[in-house]
DNA sequence: GGCCCGATTTGACGTCGATCAAACCGGGCC
DNA sequence: GGCCCGGTTTGATCGACGTCAAATCGGGCC
Protein backbone atom coordinates (compact mmCIF):
# COMPACT_ATOMS: atom_id res chain seq x y z
CA UNK A 1 0.00 0.00 0.00
CA UNK A 2 1.14 3.55 -0.87
CA UNK A 3 1.87 5.72 1.57
CA UNK A 4 -1.10 8.61 1.59
CA UNK A 5 -0.67 11.61 3.52
CA UNK A 6 -2.67 14.12 1.61
CA UNK A 7 -5.37 16.54 2.31
CA UNK A 8 -9.06 15.81 2.53
CA UNK A 9 -10.64 15.19 -0.85
CA UNK A 10 -14.06 15.36 -1.00
CA UNK A 11 -15.32 12.11 -0.08
CA UNK A 12 -13.33 12.52 3.24
CA UNK A 13 -14.56 16.03 4.00
CA UNK A 14 -18.31 14.37 3.82
CA UNK A 15 -17.37 11.40 6.11
CA UNK A 16 -15.79 14.09 8.46
CA UNK A 17 -18.55 16.27 7.80
CA UNK A 18 -20.82 13.51 9.81
CA UNK A 19 -19.16 13.02 12.80
CA UNK A 20 -20.84 14.14 15.93
CA UNK A 21 -18.15 16.30 16.45
CA UNK A 22 -18.74 18.16 13.16
CA UNK A 23 -22.00 17.98 13.05
CA UNK A 24 -23.16 20.57 14.31
CA UNK A 25 -20.58 23.39 13.40
CA UNK A 26 -21.49 26.68 11.14
CA UNK A 27 -21.01 26.05 7.78
CA UNK A 28 -17.66 28.48 7.42
CA UNK A 29 -16.13 26.76 10.87
CA UNK A 30 -16.67 23.36 9.24
CA UNK A 31 -15.08 24.71 6.16
CA UNK A 32 -12.01 26.06 7.81
CA UNK A 33 -12.02 22.96 9.84
CA UNK A 34 -11.68 20.71 7.34
CA UNK A 35 -9.44 23.08 5.17
CA UNK A 36 -6.94 22.21 7.79
CA UNK A 37 -7.03 18.49 8.00
CA UNK A 38 -4.71 15.99 7.14
CA UNK A 39 -5.20 12.24 6.34
CA UNK A 40 -2.79 9.63 6.54
CA UNK A 41 -3.56 5.89 6.30
CA UNK A 42 -1.43 3.77 8.78
CA UNK A 43 -1.08 0.02 9.04
CA UNK A 44 -2.41 -2.06 12.20
CA UNK A 45 0.02 -1.53 15.19
CA UNK A 46 1.48 1.73 13.94
CA UNK A 47 2.25 4.18 16.29
CA UNK A 48 0.35 7.66 15.71
CA UNK A 49 1.84 9.09 19.06
CA UNK A 50 3.55 8.77 22.37
CA UNK A 51 3.14 9.83 25.45
CA UNK A 52 5.37 12.61 26.38
CA UNK A 53 5.20 13.72 22.88
CA UNK A 54 4.49 17.68 21.93
CA UNK A 55 0.77 17.60 21.66
CA UNK A 56 0.35 19.29 18.32
CA UNK A 57 -2.55 17.73 16.97
CA UNK A 58 -6.23 15.72 17.57
CA UNK A 59 -7.49 13.77 15.00
CA UNK A 60 -10.58 12.24 14.04
CA UNK A 61 -10.76 8.48 12.70
CA UNK A 62 -12.32 7.60 9.94
CA UNK A 63 -11.64 4.10 9.37
CA UNK A 64 -10.25 1.22 11.64
CA UNK A 65 -9.59 1.20 15.41
CA UNK A 66 -7.17 2.97 17.62
CA UNK A 67 -6.32 2.21 21.05
CA UNK A 68 -5.61 4.82 23.56
CA UNK A 69 -2.87 3.54 26.02
CA UNK A 70 -0.64 3.58 28.63
CA UNK A 71 2.63 1.79 30.18
CA UNK A 72 3.67 1.08 34.00
CA UNK A 73 7.21 0.83 34.76
CA UNK A 74 7.21 -2.78 34.49
CA UNK A 75 5.78 -2.82 30.70
CA UNK A 76 1.90 -3.78 31.19
CA UNK A 77 -0.02 -1.54 29.15
CA UNK A 78 -3.78 -0.52 29.84
CA UNK A 79 -5.91 1.01 27.28
CA UNK A 80 -7.66 4.14 28.54
CA UNK A 81 -10.08 3.83 25.36
CA UNK A 82 -10.66 2.53 21.89
CA UNK A 83 -11.91 4.29 19.11
CA UNK A 84 -13.45 3.69 16.54
CA UNK A 85 -14.75 5.41 12.83
CA UNK A 86 -16.12 8.80 13.54
CA UNK A 87 -14.15 9.55 16.87
CA UNK A 88 -12.25 11.79 17.31
CA UNK A 89 -8.84 11.55 20.13
CA UNK A 90 -6.65 13.91 22.30
CA UNK A 91 -8.98 16.81 21.80
CA UNK A 92 -8.71 16.78 25.44
CA UNK A 93 -5.62 18.43 25.29
CA UNK A 94 -6.65 21.79 22.89
CA UNK A 95 -7.31 22.91 26.82
CA UNK A 96 -5.56 20.66 29.21
CA UNK A 97 -1.82 20.93 28.59
CA UNK A 98 1.01 20.53 25.95
CA UNK A 99 2.30 17.07 26.14
CA UNK A 100 0.33 13.95 25.27
CA UNK A 101 -0.52 12.16 28.40
CA UNK A 102 -1.28 8.14 26.61
CA UNK A 103 0.25 5.98 23.75
CA UNK A 104 -2.19 6.15 20.32
CA UNK A 105 -1.79 2.56 18.12
CA UNK A 106 -3.58 1.58 15.24
CA UNK A 107 -5.07 -1.37 16.48
CA UNK A 108 -5.76 -2.15 12.36
CA UNK A 109 -5.23 -0.27 9.36
CA UNK A 110 -6.64 2.66 10.20
CA UNK A 111 -7.44 6.27 7.92
CA UNK A 112 -7.51 9.12 10.72
CA UNK A 113 -7.66 13.15 9.56
CA UNK A 114 -4.87 15.43 11.75
CA UNK A 115 -5.78 18.72 12.95
CA UNK A 116 -3.79 20.90 14.17
CA UNK A 117 -4.21 21.99 17.98
CA UNK A 118 -2.87 25.68 17.59
CA UNK A 119 -5.69 26.07 14.08
CA UNK A 120 -8.77 25.21 16.23
CA UNK A 121 -7.62 26.83 19.61
CA UNK A 122 -8.01 30.04 17.09
CA UNK A 123 -11.05 28.67 14.98
CA UNK A 124 -12.89 28.06 18.62
CA UNK A 125 -12.15 31.60 19.93
CA UNK A 126 -13.95 32.91 16.65
CA UNK A 127 -16.66 30.97 16.32
CA UNK A 128 -19.13 29.69 19.21
CA UNK A 129 -20.26 26.39 17.61
CA UNK A 130 -16.57 24.82 17.55
CA UNK A 131 -16.33 25.81 21.24
CA UNK A 132 -19.74 24.43 21.51
CA UNK A 133 -18.47 20.87 19.77
CA UNK A 134 -15.47 20.91 21.71
CA UNK A 135 -17.70 21.08 24.98
CA UNK A 136 -19.68 18.50 24.18
CA UNK A 137 -17.55 16.23 22.59
CA UNK A 138 -15.33 16.50 25.85
CA UNK A 139 -19.03 15.78 28.29
CA UNK A 140 -19.19 13.02 26.39
CA UNK A 141 -15.46 11.52 27.11
CA UNK A 142 -15.91 12.47 30.36
CA UNK A 143 -18.91 11.04 31.12
CA UNK A 144 -17.99 7.59 28.90
CA UNK A 145 -14.89 7.39 31.07
CA UNK A 146 -16.44 7.82 34.59
CA UNK A 147 -18.68 5.18 33.30
CA UNK A 148 -15.66 3.37 32.91
CA UNK A 149 -14.45 3.84 36.38
CA UNK A 150 -17.77 2.41 37.82
CA UNK A 151 -17.42 -0.40 35.82
CA UNK A 152 -14.66 -1.69 36.39
CA UNK A 153 -15.06 -1.02 40.41
CA UNK A 154 -18.45 -2.20 40.99
CA UNK A 155 -18.86 -5.03 38.04
CA UNK A 156 -17.41 -8.41 37.83
CA UNK A 157 -16.34 -9.82 34.19
CA UNK A 158 -19.09 -11.23 33.24
CA UNK A 159 -21.31 -8.33 34.11
CA UNK A 160 -18.94 -6.27 32.24
CA UNK A 161 -19.25 -8.34 29.15
CA UNK A 162 -23.17 -8.47 29.11
CA UNK A 163 -22.98 -4.70 30.04
CA UNK A 164 -20.79 -4.03 26.61
CA UNK A 165 -23.18 -6.64 24.95
CA UNK A 166 -26.54 -4.85 26.06
CA UNK A 167 -25.06 -1.23 24.48
CA UNK A 168 -24.61 -2.72 21.40
CA UNK A 169 -27.90 -4.76 20.92
CA UNK A 170 -30.43 -3.25 18.47
CA UNK A 171 -33.89 -4.81 20.29
CA UNK A 172 -34.40 -4.82 23.76
CA UNK A 173 -36.05 -8.04 24.35
CA UNK A 174 -35.97 -11.52 22.67
CA UNK A 175 -33.09 -13.21 21.20
CA UNK A 176 -30.29 -11.05 19.28
CA UNK A 177 -27.20 -11.52 17.18
CA UNK A 178 -23.88 -9.35 17.29
CA UNK A 179 -20.88 -9.51 15.26
CA UNK A 180 -18.05 -7.54 17.19
CA UNK A 181 -15.73 -4.86 15.34
CA UNK A 182 -12.10 -6.11 16.07
CA UNK A 183 -10.88 -8.62 17.76
CA UNK A 184 -11.41 -9.86 21.07
CA UNK A 185 -8.30 -8.96 22.57
CA UNK A 186 -9.34 -5.35 21.72
CA UNK A 187 -12.67 -5.93 23.68
CA UNK A 188 -10.79 -7.46 26.88
CA UNK A 189 -8.17 -4.16 26.99
CA UNK A 190 -11.39 -1.84 26.72
CA UNK A 191 -12.98 -3.40 29.31
CA UNK A 192 -10.03 -4.06 31.73
CA UNK A 193 -9.67 -7.43 31.24
CA UNK A 194 -6.69 -9.80 30.03
CA UNK A 195 -7.97 -11.91 27.04
CA UNK A 196 -8.06 -15.37 28.63
CA UNK A 197 -10.77 -13.17 31.62
CA UNK A 198 -12.75 -12.16 28.28
CA UNK A 199 -12.77 -15.64 26.74
CA UNK A 200 -14.15 -17.09 31.13
CA UNK A 201 -16.51 -14.56 31.05
CA UNK A 202 -17.99 -15.82 27.43
CA UNK A 203 -17.96 -19.10 29.08
CA UNK A 204 -19.42 -17.88 31.84
CA UNK A 205 -22.24 -16.41 29.95
CA UNK A 206 -22.68 -19.49 28.22
CA UNK A 207 -25.81 -20.63 30.99
CA UNK A 208 -27.13 -17.53 30.73
CA UNK A 209 -27.41 -18.11 26.90
CA UNK A 210 -24.95 -16.56 25.66
CA UNK A 211 -23.04 -18.01 22.04
CA UNK A 212 -19.90 -17.12 20.81
CA UNK A 213 -18.76 -18.35 17.38
CA UNK A 214 -15.52 -16.19 15.99
CA UNK A 215 -16.56 -12.75 15.88
CA UNK A 216 -20.16 -13.54 16.33
CA UNK A 217 -22.07 -13.56 19.44
CA UNK A 218 -25.68 -14.83 19.72
CA UNK A 219 -28.02 -13.86 22.99
CA UNK A 220 -30.65 -16.06 23.29
CA UNK A 221 -32.37 -13.50 25.93
CA UNK A 222 -32.13 -9.83 26.16
CA UNK A 223 -33.73 -9.76 28.79
CA UNK A 224 -32.29 -12.51 30.84
CA UNK A 225 -28.74 -10.78 29.90
CA UNK A 226 -30.21 -7.73 31.81
CA UNK A 227 -30.13 -9.92 35.15
CA UNK A 228 -26.71 -10.80 35.52
CA UNK B 1 -26.45 25.75 62.61
CA UNK B 2 -29.35 27.66 60.78
CA UNK B 3 -29.90 26.91 57.35
CA UNK B 4 -28.43 29.36 55.01
CA UNK B 5 -29.43 29.85 51.36
CA UNK B 6 -28.27 32.93 50.33
CA UNK B 7 -26.88 34.65 47.29
CA UNK B 8 -23.16 35.24 47.49
CA UNK B 9 -21.94 37.87 49.55
CA UNK B 10 -18.12 39.80 48.97
CA UNK B 11 -17.07 37.09 50.71
CA UNK B 12 -17.87 34.30 48.93
CA UNK B 13 -17.44 36.20 46.00
CA UNK B 14 -14.14 36.81 46.46
CA UNK B 15 -13.52 32.87 47.27
CA UNK B 16 -15.29 31.78 43.78
CA UNK B 17 -13.44 34.75 41.88
CA UNK B 18 -9.82 32.75 43.24
CA UNK B 19 -11.13 29.53 41.70
CA UNK B 20 -9.23 27.66 39.43
CA UNK B 21 -12.76 27.73 36.90
CA UNK B 22 -13.07 31.58 37.70
CA UNK B 23 -9.75 33.19 37.65
CA UNK B 24 -9.49 33.58 34.01
CA UNK B 25 -12.83 35.68 32.71
CA UNK B 26 -13.65 38.55 31.73
CA UNK B 27 -15.15 41.26 34.48
CA UNK B 28 -17.97 41.14 32.97
CA UNK B 29 -19.00 37.28 32.60
CA UNK B 30 -17.96 36.69 36.36
CA UNK B 31 -19.41 39.03 37.67
CA UNK B 32 -22.56 37.90 36.37
CA UNK B 33 -21.72 34.40 36.81
CA UNK B 34 -21.50 35.53 40.42
CA UNK B 35 -25.02 37.31 40.59
CA UNK B 36 -26.46 33.81 39.65
CA UNK B 37 -24.66 32.05 42.37
CA UNK B 38 -26.71 30.67 45.30
CA UNK B 39 -24.49 29.55 48.46
CA UNK B 40 -26.35 26.89 50.52
CA UNK B 41 -24.57 24.95 53.78
CA UNK B 42 -25.18 21.33 54.49
CA UNK B 43 -24.15 19.12 57.04
CA UNK B 44 -22.47 15.96 56.58
CA UNK B 45 -23.94 13.35 54.59
CA UNK B 46 -26.40 15.27 53.31
CA UNK B 47 -27.66 14.46 49.57
CA UNK B 48 -26.83 17.22 46.91
CA UNK B 49 -28.55 15.71 44.17
CA UNK B 50 -29.01 11.95 42.86
CA UNK B 51 -28.36 9.60 40.14
CA UNK B 52 -31.51 10.57 37.08
CA UNK B 53 -32.86 14.04 38.56
CA UNK B 54 -33.24 16.60 35.88
CA UNK B 55 -29.64 18.51 36.13
CA UNK B 56 -30.68 21.69 36.05
CA UNK B 57 -27.67 23.27 38.18
CA UNK B 58 -23.58 22.25 38.84
CA UNK B 59 -21.95 23.42 42.02
CA UNK B 60 -18.64 24.93 43.07
CA UNK B 61 -17.40 23.89 46.28
CA UNK B 62 -16.35 26.88 48.88
CA UNK B 63 -15.24 24.35 51.66
CA UNK B 64 -15.63 20.84 52.73
CA UNK B 65 -15.04 17.90 50.76
CA UNK B 66 -18.36 16.05 48.30
CA UNK B 67 -18.49 12.76 46.58
CA UNK B 68 -19.68 11.65 43.75
CA UNK B 69 -20.55 8.39 43.18
CA UNK B 70 -22.84 5.89 41.83
CA UNK B 71 -24.63 2.83 42.96
CA UNK B 72 -24.88 -0.61 42.05
CA UNK B 73 -28.25 -2.78 41.86
CA UNK B 74 -27.07 -4.73 44.52
CA UNK B 75 -26.65 -1.38 46.86
CA UNK B 76 -22.44 -1.45 46.93
CA UNK B 77 -21.27 2.35 46.03
CA UNK B 78 -17.82 3.69 44.04
CA UNK B 79 -16.73 6.95 44.37
CA UNK B 80 -15.87 8.39 41.10
CA UNK B 81 -14.59 11.70 42.31
CA UNK B 82 -13.91 13.49 45.92
CA UNK B 83 -14.35 16.99 45.27
CA UNK B 84 -12.40 19.66 47.78
CA UNK B 85 -12.83 23.39 48.04
CA UNK B 86 -12.46 25.25 44.96
CA UNK B 87 -13.69 22.03 42.87
CA UNK B 88 -16.95 22.63 40.58
CA UNK B 89 -18.55 19.55 39.87
CA UNK B 90 -21.41 18.33 37.55
CA UNK B 91 -20.05 20.82 35.13
CA UNK B 92 -20.23 17.59 32.45
CA UNK B 93 -23.60 18.25 32.00
CA UNK B 94 -23.31 21.69 30.79
CA UNK B 95 -23.53 20.27 27.64
CA UNK B 96 -23.90 16.65 28.36
CA UNK B 97 -27.26 15.77 29.14
CA UNK B 98 -29.84 16.94 31.10
CA UNK B 99 -30.08 14.07 34.28
CA UNK B 100 -26.99 13.78 37.20
CA UNK B 101 -25.34 10.31 36.11
CA UNK B 102 -24.43 9.88 39.59
CA UNK B 103 -25.24 11.08 43.29
CA UNK B 104 -23.41 13.41 44.97
CA UNK B 105 -23.34 13.48 48.88
CA UNK B 106 -21.43 16.20 51.24
CA UNK B 107 -18.76 13.97 53.09
CA UNK B 108 -18.94 16.41 55.83
CA UNK B 109 -20.35 20.23 56.56
CA UNK B 110 -20.11 21.53 53.35
CA UNK B 111 -20.65 25.50 51.32
CA UNK B 112 -21.32 25.34 48.39
CA UNK B 113 -22.34 27.84 44.99
CA UNK B 114 -25.04 26.63 42.89
CA UNK B 115 -25.08 27.65 39.29
CA UNK B 116 -28.09 27.28 36.97
CA UNK B 117 -26.96 25.56 33.59
CA UNK B 118 -29.21 27.29 31.34
CA UNK B 119 -27.74 30.96 32.60
CA UNK B 120 -24.21 29.44 32.13
CA UNK B 121 -24.83 27.40 28.77
CA UNK B 122 -26.31 31.10 28.04
CA UNK B 123 -23.14 33.29 29.48
CA UNK B 124 -20.75 30.47 27.19
CA UNK B 125 -22.46 31.51 23.87
CA UNK B 126 -21.66 35.42 24.67
CA UNK B 127 -18.46 35.60 26.04
CA UNK B 128 -15.56 33.06 25.19
CA UNK B 129 -13.54 32.93 28.27
CA UNK B 130 -16.86 31.40 29.60
CA UNK B 131 -16.76 28.69 26.91
CA UNK B 132 -12.52 28.50 27.50
CA UNK B 133 -13.07 28.28 31.07
CA UNK B 134 -15.51 25.45 30.62
CA UNK B 135 -12.98 23.50 28.23
CA UNK B 136 -10.58 23.91 30.40
CA UNK B 137 -12.00 22.46 33.05
CA UNK B 138 -13.17 19.56 31.55
CA UNK B 139 -10.15 18.58 29.87
CA UNK B 140 -8.42 18.78 33.40
CA UNK B 141 -11.41 16.38 34.62
CA UNK B 142 -11.35 13.99 31.55
CA UNK B 143 -7.39 14.42 32.11
CA UNK B 144 -7.69 13.07 35.41
CA UNK B 145 -10.60 10.29 35.27
CA UNK B 146 -8.25 8.77 32.87
CA UNK B 147 -5.63 8.87 35.36
CA UNK B 148 -8.16 6.60 37.14
CA UNK B 149 -8.88 4.56 35.03
CA UNK B 150 -4.83 3.78 34.36
CA UNK B 151 -4.16 3.20 38.32
CA UNK B 152 -7.09 1.29 38.56
CA UNK B 153 -5.70 -1.19 35.69
CA UNK B 154 -1.97 -0.92 35.96
CA UNK B 155 -1.17 -0.19 40.26
CA UNK B 156 -1.71 -2.36 42.93
CA UNK B 157 -3.33 -0.69 46.32
CA UNK B 158 0.40 0.33 48.37
CA UNK B 159 1.24 1.67 44.56
CA UNK B 160 -1.76 3.37 44.38
CA UNK B 161 -1.27 5.08 48.14
CA UNK B 162 2.17 5.68 47.40
CA UNK B 163 1.38 7.58 44.05
CA UNK B 164 -1.47 9.66 46.38
CA UNK B 165 1.37 10.66 48.65
CA UNK B 166 3.59 11.91 46.35
CA UNK B 167 1.18 13.98 44.17
CA UNK B 168 0.57 15.86 47.77
CA UNK B 169 3.90 15.57 48.42
CA UNK B 170 5.41 19.56 48.78
CA UNK B 171 9.14 18.18 48.69
CA UNK B 172 11.02 15.56 46.34
CA UNK B 173 13.34 14.09 48.07
CA UNK B 174 14.12 13.55 51.78
CA UNK B 175 11.31 13.12 54.83
CA UNK B 176 7.85 15.13 53.99
CA UNK B 177 4.81 15.26 56.28
CA UNK B 178 1.29 15.09 55.09
CA UNK B 179 -1.93 15.42 57.00
CA UNK B 180 -4.79 14.14 55.31
CA UNK B 181 -7.57 16.53 54.97
CA UNK B 182 -10.12 14.26 55.26
CA UNK B 183 -11.38 10.65 56.72
CA UNK B 184 -9.43 7.81 56.00
CA UNK B 185 -12.49 5.91 54.65
CA UNK B 186 -13.32 8.50 52.29
CA UNK B 187 -9.56 8.66 50.97
CA UNK B 188 -9.91 4.65 50.55
CA UNK B 189 -12.60 5.34 48.38
CA UNK B 190 -10.90 8.14 46.20
CA UNK B 191 -8.82 4.96 45.47
CA UNK B 192 -11.12 2.60 44.48
CA UNK B 193 -10.43 0.73 47.78
CA UNK B 194 -12.47 -0.72 50.79
CA UNK B 195 -10.90 0.84 53.76
CA UNK B 196 -9.63 -2.11 54.98
CA UNK B 197 -7.32 -2.60 51.97
CA UNK B 198 -6.23 0.97 52.47
CA UNK B 199 -5.30 0.45 55.91
CA UNK B 200 -3.31 -2.74 54.78
CA UNK B 201 -1.94 -0.78 52.20
CA UNK B 202 -0.80 1.82 55.29
CA UNK B 203 1.53 -0.59 57.12
CA UNK B 204 2.41 -2.58 54.00
CA UNK B 205 4.08 0.64 53.10
CA UNK B 206 6.00 0.93 56.50
CA UNK B 207 8.37 -1.34 55.30
CA UNK B 208 9.29 1.93 52.97
CA UNK B 209 9.34 4.09 55.82
CA UNK B 210 6.07 5.73 56.07
CA UNK B 211 3.95 6.37 59.65
CA UNK B 212 0.84 6.52 60.36
CA UNK B 213 -0.42 8.26 63.45
CA UNK B 214 -4.56 9.34 62.96
CA UNK B 215 -4.31 11.91 59.92
CA UNK B 216 -0.87 12.79 59.75
CA UNK B 217 1.43 10.81 57.13
CA UNK B 218 5.29 10.77 57.98
CA UNK B 219 7.03 10.11 55.46
CA UNK B 220 10.93 8.74 55.79
CA UNK B 221 12.53 9.10 52.29
CA UNK B 222 10.21 10.15 49.49
CA UNK B 223 12.90 8.84 46.70
CA UNK B 224 11.95 5.23 47.98
CA UNK B 225 8.53 5.89 47.67
CA UNK B 226 9.06 6.27 44.05
CA UNK B 227 10.08 2.98 43.80
CA UNK B 228 7.16 1.27 44.87
C1' DG C 1 -11.30 -27.47 0.06
C1' DG C 2 -7.14 -27.75 2.82
C1' DC C 3 -3.19 -25.43 5.15
C1' DC C 4 -1.14 -22.39 8.31
C1' DC C 5 -0.45 -18.99 11.62
C1' DG C 6 -1.97 -16.00 14.84
C1' DA C 7 -5.84 -15.48 17.86
C1' DT C 8 -8.48 -17.68 21.32
C1' DT C 9 -9.57 -21.07 24.71
C1' DT C 10 -8.59 -24.10 28.46
C1' DG C 11 -6.06 -25.63 32.55
C1' DA C 12 -3.33 -24.89 36.71
C1' DC C 13 -1.83 -21.85 39.85
C1' DG C 14 -0.78 -17.65 42.61
C1' DT C 15 -1.93 -13.09 44.26
C1' DC C 16 -4.70 -9.31 45.40
C1' DG C 17 -8.29 -7.27 47.45
C1' DA C 18 -13.39 -7.74 49.23
C1' DT C 19 -15.95 -9.20 53.07
C1' DC C 20 -17.26 -10.25 57.80
C1' DA C 21 -16.22 -10.04 62.53
C1' DA C 22 -13.78 -8.58 66.40
C1' DA C 23 -10.35 -5.76 68.68
C1' DC C 24 -8.48 -1.32 69.00
C1' DC C 25 -7.70 3.63 68.89
C1' DG C 26 -8.20 8.58 68.92
C1' DG C 27 -10.54 12.70 69.34
C1' DG C 28 -14.38 15.25 71.03
C1' DC C 29 -16.86 15.94 75.10
C1' DC C 30 -17.81 16.55 79.81
C1' DG D 1 -8.10 13.27 82.76
C1' DG D 2 -11.54 9.66 81.64
C1' DC D 3 -15.51 8.06 78.74
C1' DC D 4 -17.66 6.92 74.50
C1' DC D 5 -18.45 6.16 69.93
C1' DG D 6 -17.44 6.11 65.27
C1' DG D 7 -13.63 5.30 62.61
C1' DT D 8 -9.73 2.29 61.87
C1' DT D 9 -6.96 -1.78 62.19
C1' DT D 10 -6.24 -6.68 62.35
C1' DG D 11 -7.36 -11.50 61.43
C1' DA D 12 -9.39 -15.16 58.70
C1' DT D 13 -11.46 -16.56 54.64
C1' DC D 14 -12.94 -16.50 49.86
C1' DG D 15 -13.73 -15.33 45.19
C1' DA D 16 -12.04 -12.96 41.12
C1' DC D 17 -8.67 -12.14 38.02
C1' DG D 18 -3.72 -12.17 36.20
C1' DT D 19 -0.13 -15.11 34.45
C1' DC D 20 2.14 -18.87 32.11
C1' DA D 21 1.83 -22.82 29.22
C1' DA D 22 -0.35 -25.88 26.17
C1' DA D 23 -4.14 -27.19 23.22
C1' DT D 24 -7.43 -25.65 19.92
C1' DC D 25 -9.86 -22.83 16.72
C1' DG D 26 -10.90 -19.92 12.75
C1' DG D 27 -10.23 -17.15 8.85
C1' DG D 28 -7.50 -15.80 5.05
C1' DC D 29 -5.01 -17.54 1.28
C1' DC D 30 -3.64 -20.51 -2.28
Amino acid sequence: MLDRNHRANQRERGQLAKTAFMRALSPNALARLLDGAHITSLPARATIFREGEPALAFYALLSGYVRLYRVSRDGRQADIRICGPGDIFAECLIYGGDTYRFHAQAAENVSLARFDMQDVRELAEQDPTVSKAIMATLSDHLLSTMDCVVNDRLHTAPQRVADYLLTRCPSDNGPASIRLPYQKSLLAGMLGLAPEALSRAFSSLRRTGVTVRGRVIQIGDVEALKEI
